[in-house]
DNA sequence: ACCTGAACACCGTTCAAGT
DNA sequence: ACCTGAACACCGTTCAAGT
């Protein structure tokens, strides 16, 4: 049976995980599929291409209903409903080996059909904030999220090479939502500074 | 005259500023110092620790002695005190084409000699936070104005090559700072609700 | 429609051998 | 001490030709 760009990302995903993304290269993904490396430029016009559904393909993906992009509960406050949505694109981007590089270097190129960053969208302008504010509220969030998992996912391979010795999963647990509580206070005291509207809780 | 590793990293980072990150290689850089690329291999151990070495010398340079790793004024209140660092860390990357996503790209590797983030533990810690509060409040920092300035090169590049209509400097810096600001309100809460000691201003 | 074979124009890195 | 020549083992991409 011939392939078709399903099973081509789907293939890439599984290197992905397996090899890292050092090592997706068109040829070791045709190899994967039982197929030479031009055959899957019918299928994927490049290799840009082919990570920008990758990317869609790990934000897409969610345990339980709870995916990236899954629209925030309405009867959350801001403040719950960031964290929530802040720990899901998390979870994404960790379920993925370079989860985290991947969607970051395909998100500002503009590729891909899915913004992470959506359902805080969402949330904002029910909390009341004017779109100026939601976007440079997004960008930060986004810009925060990606930078520590990616700072963790880099730490742990280094750390399964043997190059580092200490890694802490627990720890970077917390210093992600630690972290993220600093833009949340952020964010709470803008959404409180407009008019009466949305309160937190 | 032969090469010592200093003309090495100098034209390293001209090749940065003319051609990219992408088209920084080890043959055109040898063809820029008048040499064969395996020169260069005597000279600097590999590509991952040049890239480390030309990340130190774009966090070094400053515009008038405020460069991304001068210590912070010990006059200035944390607020005040964060917006000047962040300011000129944002400046010395924007120095430099792909001046971001080369240090960003060494930083968590842990090569390179200058933490860009020393400046703010040094603030922190006469603000009065603890070990673990400075690590995570430089993190997020961190991770926020390379993420920014990251997306803010990338689409300026974009907007050169034509692909994107919309470039604004102006609105990037806007939303650097408004974005800053949220971590900023962050941090100063973190900072008042631990003893009575650093107010703002 | 889908894939192979084979090429093109590159990479980073190594290393004997030259000077 | 510093560099060349030449190779090794790769890349992404294209495209005539096959089926």
């Amino acid at each position: 049976m011939s392939l078709n760009r399903q099973d081509v990302v789907r293939a890439a995903v599984e290197v992905l995980d397996r090899y890292g993304l050092e090592d997706l290269t068109m040829r070791r993904l045709a190899g994967l599929l039982g197929v030479k490396a031009g055959a899957l430029y019918w299928h994927v016009e490049n290799k840009q291409t082919l990570l920008a559904l990758v990317s869609d393909e790990i934000l897409g993906q969610g345990r339980g209903g709870a995916s990236a992009v899954a629209p925030i509960d309405e009867g959350l406050g801001p403040a719950e409903g960031l964290r929530r949505w802040a720990g899901a694109f998390r979870g994404a981007l960790l379920r993925h080996r370079d989860g985290a590089e991947v969607v970051s270097s395909t998100l500002p190129v503009g590729l891909g059909r899915i913004d992470p960053a959506e359902p805080v969208s969402g949330l904002l302008e029910r909390s009341g904030l004017s779109a100026q504010q939601r976007r440079f509220c997004s960008r930060a969030l986004v810009h925060f999220i990606l930078g520590h998992v990616i700072e963790e996912q880099t730490r742990s391979q280094l750390h399964d090479l043997g190059v580092v010795g200490e890694f802490d999963p627990q720890g970077e647990q917390e210093d992600f939502e630690r972290g993220l509580e600093l833009l949340v206070t952020g964010v709470c005291a803008l959404v409180d500074g407009g008019d009466g509207a949305g309160g937190a809780s």
